[in-house]
RNA sequence: GCCACUGUAGCUCAGCAGGUAGAGCAGCUGAUUCGUAAUCAGCAGGUCGGGGGUUCAAAUCCCUCCAGUGGCUCCA
């Protein structure tokens, strides 16, 4: 077998690639890469080039293998159904899909496309590539009209490009692709969706096939039991067997209710995050969760935000809105006195719960339900403490994640305005013609802004505050020596942000924390403060989450420990079982040994035997099961075992005192 | 919202060429008094997601509503 490892060889002029490979005695190719373009195997160059085979065993090599693996898809289907129409296939991260306008497939259809695609592999059939004329190309695919589009689109007039054919099956490409179906034959079709054209809901709908593709069975074999192992981690899943909340989609779709173990667990969090906030000066605070319509006009959120939001009008005639984010309550408290320039930075958090009308499609677990709660946090400052507020709040990130999650992989994005298209943005405009400046945002660029003072359309944006701002993001990222990936045109409307991913056990990653600089809040509800000049000047607003919502974070947790939490923020740390009934009164005296000490603990004092006990609390994944009969009465001592199962006999002050310091400082691991 | 699939006891699931519901676990009662992943026996538990229709007869077929799951970003 062919390694992965850089191979470089000179291929001759006017023969295959395919041939110079052979003559340098390296097999199983299925690309190559000529001066940095990917190309096929049996490409022939007119003039000597160094070229580099790809393998499968490579990022870009699957890629082929899996695009490849989506034209088979094609060719089965095609074959089965006659009239289905291929639109697009590529490959994706971790396998390919093809969206074809065919009769909806079900299961069954399924393992018969795929049985199909073992066939058609198995056979090892050439795949050619043929280039056509754009006349050549429309003519050959003139029954598809998704491929007569994409010929329209990507072929300029009189220009030629490529199709592929293996068997009778072609496809409109630009491959590269494998050389033969013989590559093929390590394959899974997984699920079917669907989706609409071009992912327009007024176009008609296709019918998705998802599949992967691997270089052999055993990194297939691989991929489909690590997929296992995820569902099985799946955090409706465990949480419905440790119990931690439960949903009622008659009564309130979408939205979650914590049980007893849910919320010792959410709790717990709110503690640690509640400590974190005061030993960084974050006051908390508590706003309402309903609010008149006004406050919603006012901030903005109304024309942005109603289609989610719930909304309601009372027979007095005055109208509410459920609040769904926290700042316009954080805005109330900060407005309520005026502040010296003395006085700033004023900081507010709040586990504030919000609520947003998803759509019914949308919802789906913890990770997108239709109440949430946010560990929210508004900042109030002047423009020159963004840099350290920001470079405290990274350190409170940075702090969270190694006592929670141990030190995952963290990635930053900061995402800045895009200057080319000014509209998209609020910016401060100043006039040509007066010298005024007007906060506006145009809402296209169509539309011509007009100076409020003298009527001058020539108004330029003013990027000065951007500028500002967004330097200071950046030097507070180098200043922390941390790399991050900057991506103009992401930035909300109001302000540039930083957003913070974390890679979890499973290796996914997840956006949680955000820290958003806003310009647009504090115009809105015309914030500001006494600078040393006696004059007012503008507040700079910081949003920042650092959880995200409590509810994905927890399910986040879930599956990263698959139930099996840190002893600190364990619903049930230990599990209390007698050896028969005669024991149960030394149970008792742990158990209350236990609680006198702040600790979870659970006595099973029911009539069964102790092996019974022992599987069925499992699936509750307490932290310590203790076991306790003759012996232990005896000599004053536990036999305890651990998330492991590992074993252990101590007296049971020691094991007390070693919990309470497992759980006191919030330890990841257990020292029993 | 759109498409597909699914909805039977607290949980996991069987029953579906139409004849009026079944298992295991959990629960309750009793026996057993047990040394680290199921002791035995008995009992109880469901208007088969809601509504409508076809039929002598519907969990099963049809319509409709509700809910859950996967997908609706990766464009030859």
């Amino acid at each position: 077998m062919p390694k992965a490892e850089e191979k470089k060889l000179v291929a001759r002029a006017n023969r295959t690639f395919e041939e110079s490979l052979k003559e340098a005695g390296i097999k199983g190719a299925v690309a190559v890469l000529a001066d940095g373009v990917e190309m096929d195997v049996r490409d022939v160059p007119t003039a000597e080039v160094t070229i580099q085979p790809v393998f499968t065993e490579t990022t870009m090599g699957l890629k082929v293998l899996r695009h490849s693996a989506a034209h088979l898809l094609a060719q089965a289907v095609t074959e089965l159904y006659p009239d289905a129409k291929p639109n697009a296939g590529p490959p994706t991260d971790d396998g390919f899909y093809y969206d074809i306008d065919m009769k909806p497939v079900n299961q069954e259809e399924l393992s018969q496309i795929e049985g199909r695609m073992r066939e058609l592999a198995s056979k090892n059939l050439r795949i050619d590539k043929h280039r056509l004329s754009k006349k050549e190309l429309l003519q050959k695919f003139s029954h598809n009209p998704y491929k007569v589009d994409k010929i329209l689109e990507n072929v300029e007039d009189g220009g030629y490009s490529t199709a592929y054919s293996q068997g009778n099956f072609v496809d409109f490409c630009k491959g590269p692709h494998v050389p033969s179906t013989g590559f093929l034959r390590s394959i899974k079709l997984l699920t079917v969706a669907s989706t609409h054209y071009k992912a327009d809901e007024s176009r008609p709908m296709l019918v998705r096939i998802y599949g992967t593709a691997f270089p052999d069975d055993k990194t297939l074999k691989e991929f489909l039991h690590n997929r296992e192992e995820a569902m099985k981690r799946d955090h409706r899943k465990i949480g419905q067997e440790m119990d931690l909340l439960v949903f009622n989609s008659e009564w309130a779709p979408g939205f979650p209710f914590y049980t007893p173990n849910g919320f010792i667990l959410k709790q717990e969090l709110t503690n640690f995050m509640r400590g974190l906030n005061l030993k960084h000066g974050w006051q908390e605070v508590a706003t309402p969760h309903i609010f008149k319509d006004l406050i919603w006009k006012q901030s903005g959120h109304y024309a942005k935000y109603k289609p989610n939001m719930f909304l309601f009008t009372l027979p007095d005639g005055d109208s509410y809105g459920v609040k769904p984010m926290n700042c316009p309550g954080h805005v109330t408290i900060f407005a309520r006195e005026p502040k010296s320039y003395k006085e700033l930075p004023v900081k507010y958090s709040e586990a504030g719960t919000v609520y947003r009308y998803e759509k019914s499609g949308e919802m789906g677990g913890l990770t997108r339900p239709r109440m949430f709660t946010v560990d929210d946090g508004h900042a109030f400052l002047r423009l020159d403490q963004i840099i350290s507020e920001i470079k405290d709040i990274i350190s409170m990130t940075k702090e969270t994640y190694s006592t929670i999650l141990g030190e995952p992989t963290l990635t930053f994005d900061l995402s800045v305005i895009d200057k080319d298209a000014p509209e998209n943005y609020l910016i401060t405009y100043r006039c040509k013609d007066c010298g005024t400046e007007a906060e506006a945002r145009k809402t296209s660029m169509a539309e011509a802004l007009i100076c409020p003072n003298c009527s001058s359309t020539h108004l330029e944006p003013d990027f000065a505050t951007w500028d500002q701002a967004t330097d200071q993001l950046r030097k507070a990222l180098e200043e922390e020596g941390i790399s991050y990936t900057e991506n103009p045109g992401e930035a909300a409307f109001y302000g540039p942000k930083i957003d913070v991913h974390v890679r979890d056990a499973l290796g996914r990653s997840w956006q949680l924390s955000t820290i958003q600089v806003d310009f647009f809040m504090p115009t809105n509800f015309g914030l500001y403060y006494i600078n040393s000049e006696s004059k007012h000047d503008r507040v700079i607003m910081l949003h920042r989450a650092i959880f995200g919502s409590y509810e994905r974070f927890m399910a986040i947790l879930i599956e990263n420990y698959a139930g099996k939490f840190p002893t600190w923020m364990s619903p049930m740390q230990v599990y209390v079982v007698p050896v028969s009934e005669k024991f149960v009164d030394y149970a008792a005296k742990v158990h209350e040994e236990l609680l006198r000490n702040d600790i979870r603990s659970t006595l099973d004092s029911n009539q069964e035997t102790m092996n019974k006990k022992i599987k069925t609390i499992r699936p509750r994944r307490p932290s310590y099961i203790i076991v306790v009969g003759e012996k232990e009465e005896e000599s004053g001592t536990v036999s305890v075992r651990n998330r492991l199962d590992k074993q252990k006999v101590l007296k049971l002050e020691d094991f007390v005192i070693q919990l309470n310091k497992e759980i006191k400082s919030r330890s990841l691991k257990q020292n029993i």
